[in-house]
DNA sequence: CCTTTGCGTTTAGAATTTTCAACAATTTAA
DNA sequence: TTAAATTGTTGAAAATTCTAAACGCAAAGG
């Protein structure tokens, strides 16, 4: 099971690719089909590999998660020490060219908790329609400002402020400031 | 003209892309869907965007160039000084893990030279089948040693030696050695 | 214990892509 | 200048993907 989720990393093999990825960023096949407008037996087939998927559903899919095409074809899950990671190894992810993500470890799977640290750059806004369907998630800031809408409340946190919300309430991050923004964030959603 | 090839370099645009690969690589569509197995229609239709290939088609046909899925989205036409490049803007492409070029120049339409920086790892291989249909290539170590195959001849070449031939003509680079070998290489295609 | 809910899977039919073969336009060669 | 060859495009049929609606299974709650 562990050793699947290892050889799958490097393959071409889009289905367990997708599967992976949607798993890392905890959703499930119908929440990733509604969020894509696509059908969740349309990402059962892709993920069992039964369809080769045309590059407009796989981008409305990547859309809903989300996660550009060239992300997706980029992304290395390759075997390292499970332990340690040096700041290379972290893939990366960049949806907007305005935000960019590191995740801290790749075998979520079986995990309780997945990390990530996360550039904005200034101006970026993830729009308020970001909301995970399960679990927590919180941050620190590391660097810049960065402010963040959960529900009706709001706030401009700089380094050292952090958050900590569940994550069906909606939330949004932009970053008004002038410089880049990091922080490191943490979510523990129970679907991983 | 130049300025459509200007804007589709960024682009989402998937035929426009593919469009701008297969010029690059001075193939026609019949050419591109021959060495592909795919039909010289569909990929005149993909380009066109009048349909989305699906993903098993478009790895196909990049198979044909040869491209890697990750490198074809990844690839960056972006505009910059016509002039000078740094090494940073020279679009990578990589296809076997152990054989990666950079493009020098992206404007290939319209000109006469295409020029490629290529880095063969030890035990890389391009097999025998890279026949290019017309034109003429060559090329120079700059460090490493790398063994040319060309038609019925063979050689091993080391920093300084250089090679010519016209690309109808079947050949092979192999790194035998085991350091890595960098070249310099120009083609000048008339179908560009 | 039973019901409810949510998950991934499956199947038939609708929609889309791909092939095959022909076409028009351009280039090459005679 | 004409004939032959080559290029990209197009239309109808074949093949594949996507949808819509079901199914089986497992977990959660009453």
């Amino acid at each position: 099971m562990s050793l699947a989720l290892q050889d799958a990393g490097m393959t071409d093999d889009i289905g367990t690719r997708l599967k992976l990825v949607r798993q890392i960023f905890g959703l499930t096949q119908r929440e990733l089909a509604r969020r894509a407008g696509v059908t969740n037996g349309a990402i059962s087939l892709i993920e069992q590999n039964r369809v080769s998927p045309s590059i407009s559903s796989l981008k409305k899919i990547l859309d809903g998660i989300p996660l550009s095409l060239a992300d997706f074809f980029t992304l290395n899950f390759s075997p390292s020490d499970d332990v340690f990671f040096t700041a290379d190894e972290l893939p990366k992810i960049t949806h907007q060219p305005e935000i960019s993500w590191r995740l801290v470890g790749r075998k979520t799977k079986g995990r309780a908790l997945g990390m990530l640290q996360e550039v904005y750059q200034p101006g970026a806004d993830t729009g308020d329609t970001m909301l995970r369907h399960e679990g927590e998630e919180c941050g620190i800031v590391v660097s810049g400002s960065i402010t963040v809408t959960v529900g009706v409340q709001e706030k401009t946190l700089n380094p050292g402020d952090a958050y900590y919300f569940k994550s069906d309430i909606p939330h949004r991050f932009r970053n008004l400031g002038d410089e880049p923004c990091v922080l490191i964030s943490a979510n523990s959603p129970p679907t991983f």
